[in-house]
DNA sequence: CGTCGCTTTGATCTAAATCAAGTTGAGTGG
DNA sequence: CCACTCAACTTGATTTAGATCAAAGCGACG
């Protein structure tokens, strides 16, 4: 199995079946229908995917985080998403993909075949159905982006941020952020330098602290919320 | 039928048939299952649905045009699209509304019940892959936005605007624009005077024309290809 | 044919980008 | 274990693209 297609740097692979009472969101389809699922991981900063390459994987994060993105042709980056543990990544209705996709730092994943959940699908209306249900929940998160991208000001943007990883990687109150001042940067539409002086005047204000610049605890959630505008 | 759901000032309202092998994407969901569709009209600047409102209704524009956006509590707008005759908005899987919708200018529309479309999913798995082939569509455009919100420029983001218009509504070479400077500008994440200002430069370097300020002809698409990035 | 909303154009301001050093700290090799 | 290295981060100085403020045009409609 999988004797090319996920990049040829793969570390580790393996295969198993899904286990059928998954409860995530990746186990409610798969669960279903039995699909085989891989296993493979990726090191820091190695693609898993290019834009408009044929879709023929979906992605779930085991461990590590990953960055989907598009470019334009002078290299300017737009981020469209960070994926976390438990995040599927990936999923497309067409047969390419829209975004790159690359390693943050070293991370596993598991896949499944596209064309074997499309056809589950086509088998269990409750596979269509969260099919349809993940897409519009990646379709939600980037309208709320385009607000912040389109309207939000420095400083909102960040504490939006903010207020995201806080939801979704927080752990006894406090962050490891797997990403750079740079990939902040390109997925809020600033510079890392904007981003950077943003993290620091909120610290200086008591709204954050830091042990080491990626380790982040909110001190003051009510003041970050009414800042993100 | 629509005792009082869809807004209450609606001009004309008419029960009808969708055709059985209607050939646009609307009529791909709603011709399988011979569900009922109803007209209903708006006029200019009337709202066709609020934020967080109950997503009752699917809507397809027959005439005029829609913008749907999200708002900041002061007021900044983000228009995430405008739909045109053809379109199909307003789709959710969710319960509710994410963005709210206005007709920009006297707009007729051809709504089904959500309810209706997600039995039709239930039984006819043709109309469950055209729900999630929609909302893929959707998200598409979104992202694609979120590129130019984040990283383009004021230049590369109207001639991007200018050449989706022309895809989307150009007749005979010429394109007649629905929406104000202001519309534009809260679609491209700028203000209508730099939208004005970005037009106006187009036309000196004759790469397009005007008759009134909205009748727009393009004389140089690949000029506009190549700003746009 | 006057009015009012929309658009254009000009002058000025400013938030964020860019340019430019330092500082820090995680990882490496001695 | 320590010192060295280098990428990541912070901070400062300056620039600039686009926003804001301000006045005219213009054109559609009553």
């Amino acid at each position: 199995m999988l004797t090319q297609s996920p990049t040829s740097s793969a570390i580790a692979s393996r295969v198993s079946q899904v286990p059928h009472a998954a409860l995530d969101q990746f186990g409610a389809v798969t669960g279903h229908a039995g699909l085989i699922a891989t296993e493979f991981s990726y090191r820091k900063d190695e693609e898993i995917y290019g834009e408009d390459e044929p879709a023929e994987y979906v992605y779930q994060v085991i461990s590590g985080a990953v960055r989907s993105y598009k470019l334009l042709s002078d290299g300017r980056r737009q981020i469209g998403a960070f994926h976390l543990p438990g995040d599927v990544f990936g999923l497309e209705s067409g047969t390419v993909h829209r975004l790159a996709a690359e390693a943050i730092i070293d991370t596993t994943v598991r896949l499944v075949k596209r064309r074997s959940l499309e056809q589950a699908a086509g088998i269990d209306v409750k596979v269509a159905r969260n099919l349809w249900t993940m897409t519009a929940g990646d379709l939600r998160h980037a309208e709320d982006h385009m607000l912040l991208l389109g309207r939000k000001t420095a400083m909102e943007r960040v504490a939006t941020f903010l207020l995201e990883m806080d939801r979704r990687l927080a752990v006894a109150g406090m962050m490891a952020l797997p990403m750079c001042r740079r990939d902040i940067g390109d997925y809020l539409g600033l510079t890392l330098e904007t981003v950077s002086r943003a993290l620091s005047q909120l610290q200086s204000q008591g709204v954050l602290g830091f042990s080491g610049a990626r380790q982040i605890v909110l001190r003051n959630r009510q003041r970050l919320h009414n800042m993100d505008a």
